[in-house]
DNA sequence: TTAGGGTTAG
């Protein structure tokens, strides 16, 4: 492989690494390496990072820059041939320099918004001296296939074949499309025509298109296919776990015990996959004596349960009010010498929090964690904070989200913030408390804020007699396009009209008048969005 | 989403 080409992989294997985990600082420290190499990388994603010095500002404000521009020149409500006529025919967008990562961050940015991007994927395409890397390309056939635009999918796939850019990850995206649409013939056909594209229907595709039609619950007519090409296709261990999950899936966990029956009947022996996923799928159905049973059988049978095995069944039980043996599991992971990570902390953490062991709890985050060299993420903080506000300990949970963002190992979301709205306005905490959080959110983290925390927010406010405040939030989740729920507007009504406030009602009766329609689709007792 | 796990569920 070229140096340049492993370089970029490397690159972008660490970048993905670190949005996961949303380990801000190192993510920005590679983006220069990255714009540098003119590579594929989920650009939307490092735009939303942001730095006070450096190199990165200065690229990454160029290319937001470029953004913007072209983002300007995109009408909504326009077609795509349109949006692509004002992008070809505006000097400004002329004086762009189209790179890569451009292309990438406003395909990401329009991914919901087809006709956007397919107008700004074309207008990259015009220039001479600009070519789409295979990885745009998928992402525009994605773009596509989510938007359920299959004729344009399908043209450009046609595309790529002349210009021999057809993968198997291409394929794949469109057979997941596909059958995400229930067109579960065109899936199929998907996999059928892949020699046509230089591709080979081999285990590896085949177990593709298998596991696309069991996630999408069609696990039978799976099976119907597999036993087709079975003579064919050799099968690798992993389609059985496939299969596994599929019948999981449906809840019919019978079929998937019987799949292991059938595992070892073709030579192969059931993995710690295998039997995690049954275990999972016994404990969601509340059979806990099964899930025991399995636990100690794939021990038996010499498969040691893994981390994730034990994460599994700890939150499972947790969540299921059963504290104390969801602790006795994690005993269990440590007497087993399994090695925690942070997902096990987390459930750990969350567990012990429901026992009402608040200071043990803290004590793993404080002291077994760091011993370990395990790093908190955002859902280590967000369930430290959570535990605290519950327990009334708001103090605490402040002093966590000052940590986090000490650390800055990783980004504070909307689910870190949430707890401690809902402490501000039980504990009656004076406005400019709430102003600062809510900065904190908006402009210091850039979060933009959801439904239901607009819902908080605004159901707080009424109560603490600050409809005024409440009417200004309202305006601002109507111009975001969110629909507020059916309580949400019954109770800004009954609070503006009993102060008097005569145009706020009006502008409230009047867009509840034109959502009501919607609310009235839905069943009763649903929440309304 | 190229076989498996996590926050609260507002």
């Amino acid at each position: 492989m070229p140096l340049i080409r492993m370089q970029n992989l490397l690159l972008k294997t660490l970048v993905r690494y670190c949005l996961n985990e949303r380990v801000s600082k190192h993510v920005i420290a590679l983006v220069p390496l990255l714009l540098q190499n003119d590579s594929y990388v989920k650009g939307y994603d490092y735009a939303k990072f942001s730095t006070s010095t450096g190199e990165f500002d200065n690229l990454a404000e160029g290319l937001s820059k470029q953004i913007q521009l072209v983002v300007n020149k995109v009408s909504v409500g326009s077609s795509e041939e349109e949006i692509l006529s004002s992008l070809l025919n505006d000097q400004i967008c002329e004086g762009i320099s189209v790179s890569h990562a451009l292309v990438d961050m406003l395909l990401h940015r329009f991914r919901d918004d087809w006709k956007s991007a397919y107008a700004v994927f074309r207008w990259a395409d015009s220039r001479s001296c600009f070519e789409h890397l295979p990885g745009a390309y998928d992402l525009m056939v994605d773009i596509l296939g989510k938007a359920r635009q299959f004729d344009k999918m399908s043209e450009l796939k046609g595309e790529m074949l002349e210009r021999k850019l057809v993968t198997l990850r291409t394929m794949s995206k469109i057979m997941r499309r596909f059958a995400g649409a229930r067109r579960w013939n065109d899936a199929v056909r998907t996999f059928d025509e892949l020699p046509t594209y230089g591709l080979e229907k081999n285990a590896e595709s085949m177990n593709l298109l298998l596991d696309t039609l069991c996630k999408e619950s069609q696990v039978q007519m799976a099976r119907g296919i597999f036993l087709d090409l079975k003579s064919h296709i050799p099968p690798t261990v992993h389609i059985f776990n496939i299969f596994i999950h599929g019948w999981c899936k449906i809840k019919r966990v019978e079929e998937a015990y019987w799949t292991l029956q059938e595992m070892k009947g073709h030579g192969f022996t059931p993995c710690v996959i295998s039997y995690t996923v049954i275990i999972q799928s016994y404990c969601r159905l509340s059979n806990w004596n099964k899930a025991y049973e399995l636990l100690e059988m794939m021990e038996s049978e010499g498969c040691q349960p893994s981390v994730v095995t034990y994460t599994t069944m700890m939150s499972l039980l947790s969540k299921a009010d059963k504290v104390e043996d969801a602790l006795q599991i994690a005993n269990q992971a440590k007497s087993a010498g399994c090695e925690f990570d942070i997902q096990f902390y987390n459930a750990l953490i969350h567990t012990l929090g429901k026992a009402q062991r608040i200071t043990e709890a803290f004590d793993i985050f404080k002291v077994e964690m760091p011993m370990n060299g395990v790093h908190p993420n955002t859902c280590t903080y967000n369930t430290l904070i959570g535990m605290f506000c519950r327990h009334g300990q708001e103090e605490m949970a402040f002093n966590v989200l000052e940590d986090m963002e000490k650390a800055a190992l990783c980004k504070p979301d909307l689910q870190t913030f949430y707890p401690l709205l809902k402490s501000c306005f039980r504990l009656r905490m004076p406005d400019n408390c709430l102003s600062r959080l809510l900065d904190d959110m908006t402009v210091k983290h850039q979060l933009s804020l959801d439904d239901s925390t607009y819902s908080l927010l605004i159901h707080g406010l009424c109560r603490v007699d600050r409809c005024d405040w409440a009417f200004q939030l309202f305006e601002e989740m109507i111009c975001k396009e969110l629909v507020p729920r059916h309580q949400t507007f019954r109770r800004l009504l009954d609070e503006v009209r009993q102060k008097n406030m005569y145009d706020a009602a009006e502008r409230v009766e009047l867009h509840f008048d034109k959502f009501k329609a919607s609310f009235r689709q839905s069943f009763p007792g649903q929440n309304h969005h």
